[in-house]
DNA sequence: TTTGTTTTTTAGTCTATACTAAAAATATAT
DNA sequence: ATATATTTTTAGTATAGACTAAAAAACAAA
C-alpha cells in the first residue's frame, strides 16, 4: 500500500464508491489526475482486490478497500484532533497537514496518539472516528450541528472542556434538556434553540460541534 | 524533494559528508540499496546542487545539501521530543516513527510542534536540534551524559519538570555547582559525580540528560 | 609490476505513477 | 435513428527509483 493508492481509495470513499459505483470522470476531478491515470490505478487496485471495476461505468470498493478506507479516516482524524486541539491549529488548517500524516503513521502511533487525546469520539469537525478495525463505531447520540432544523432532540453529552461546561451553564443547556432546532445559520453561522417551555437559545456553531444530542 | 532523496542526503551527513568524501560502498550498506542504484542517485543530487561528486571516490554535501540534512533533523528530532515526552515512546523505541514523519512534516506544522514542546534544545538522546534555518546552535553548555570520566563541570541548566527537580533537590544537584565525573556505567548506566568536598552522588543515565553542564 | 580483488560505473530492465493522443464505447440531442 | 459530444480505454512515453550483469577503474599484494 502506497500513499497514493491510500489516497485514491479514500477518494473514492469520499465520493460515495461504500455503496454506488464511482465515476473515472469523479475521479479525474477529485484527484486533479488523467482519466488515463484514473484506469491505470484502477485495475491496479482491482489486482489487489481493493475494488470491484464496471467498464465503462466506474468502481465500488469491496469489503477489504473499504476497511482500508476507514482505517485511513482513522488516522486522518486522529491527527486532525491533534492538531486542533494541542497545536493550536484553527478547524480549516487542519486538513492539509492531516492529509500527510496520515501517510507516516504506524499502527502503534495512531493509537498511542489515541490514548494521549483521550480516545476521542469525533474530529475538530464533528466526525466519527472510526475503530482501530475499520468499522464504524455505533453512535446514538449525534453532534447537534448534523441536526436539521425542525428536529426535536435531547442533551446527551458535551465537551468536557473548562470554559465550555461553564458557557452552557451560563446559557441553562443541561445534559437531558429537551429542544427543538428552529433556525441554523449558513456559513457556520449560529444555531437557534427552542426549550420545551419555549424559551430561544443561540449558541454557535463551534459550541454545536460539541453537544451530542439524541433525536425524539 | 522525495521522501527517498531526503534519506540520502541524511545518510551522507550521517555518514561524514558534512567534511569528507563518502564512497558509495558505506552508502550501499547504509541505505541496504544496491551499488548502482547510489551511482543513480548521485547522478540526481547532484543536478540538483545538493552534493559534489568526484568520479569513483564519492560524494560530499554542499551548503545547500547540507542546510537540507540540519532541517530533516531538526524535523526528525522535533518528533523524537514529541513521542518520548508525550507518547510515551521509550527512548529507543523512537526513531522509526521520527523517520516516517519527517517527511510528512510542512515548516508550519514542525514549528507548532516546537511551540507545543515548549522549544526543547536537545533530543530525548540528548542530541542538538538544529535551528529552524539549518544551521546549529551554538551550546556553550553540554548535557551531562557527554562528558568523559575525569573531567570537571558546573551544572548550568537542568530540565524544569517537577518531579525532576524535586528529585535533585534531594540529591543536593543544584545551579553553579561544580563537580567531577568519576564514572559513568555502560549500558545506559549509573553516572557517579564528585563535588569539590568530596561527596559522592550517584545519578541515573536519564537524570544525565536533563542536565547541562558547562566543562571548566 | 603484474595479477587479482574491490569498487564504481554503465547498460539494460522493471514497477509505480504520471502524461498525451487516439480509439472505442456510451450518452445526448436533434 | 443518426450525428455529435462525452467518457473511458488503449497505446505509447516519461520519470523516479530500484535491480542485475558486465565493463571499467582503482587498489592491494605477491
Amino acid at each position: 500500500m502506497t500513499p497514493n493508492k491510500e489516497d485514491f481509495i479514500k477518494a473514492i470513499y469520499e465520493l460515495g464508491g461504500e455503496e454506488e459505483v464511482v465515476s473515472n470522470k469523479s475521479l479525474v476531478q477529485r484527484l486533479s489526475i488523467s482519466a488515463a491515470s484514473v484506469t491505470d490505478m484502477n485495475t491496479r487496485l482491482l489486482k489487489e482486490d481493493l475494488i470491484t471495476h464496471i467498464p465503462y461505468q466506474g468502481v465500488k470498493l469491496t469489503e477489504k478497500g473499504l476497511r482500508i478506507a476507514n482505517q485511513l479516516k482513522r488516522k486522518h482524524r486522529i491527527w486532525e484532533v491533534f492538531l486542533a486541539e494541542k497545536l493550536g491549529y484553527d478547524w480549516n488548517e487542519v486538513h492539509a497537514d492531516a492529509d500527510l500524516l496520515e501517510h507516516a503513521s504506524s499502527d502503534l502511533l495512531i493509537e498511542r496518539l489515541n490514548v494521549f487525546l483521550e480516545e476521542p469520539t469525533f474530529d475538530p469537525h464533528g466526525g466519527v472516528i472510526p475503530n482501530k478495525d475499520g468499522t464504524i463505531p455505533e453512535i446514538k447520540s449525534t453532534p447537534l450541528i448534523e441536526c436539521e432544523v425542525g428536529e426535536h432532540f435531547k442533551i446527551k453529552e458535551v465537551d468536557d472542556q473548562q470554559d465550555f461546561l461553564e458557557y452552557l451553564l451560563q446559557k441553562q443547556v443541561s445534559l437531558g434538556k429537551e429542544y427543538k432546532l428552529v433556525a441554523s445559520e449558513p456559513y457556520d453561522g449560529p444555531l437557534t434553540l427552542e426549550s420545551l417551555s419555549g424559551e430561544q437559545t443561540i449558541i454557535g456553531h463551534k459550541a454545536a460541534h460539541k453537544i451530542l444530542v439524541e433525536k425524539v
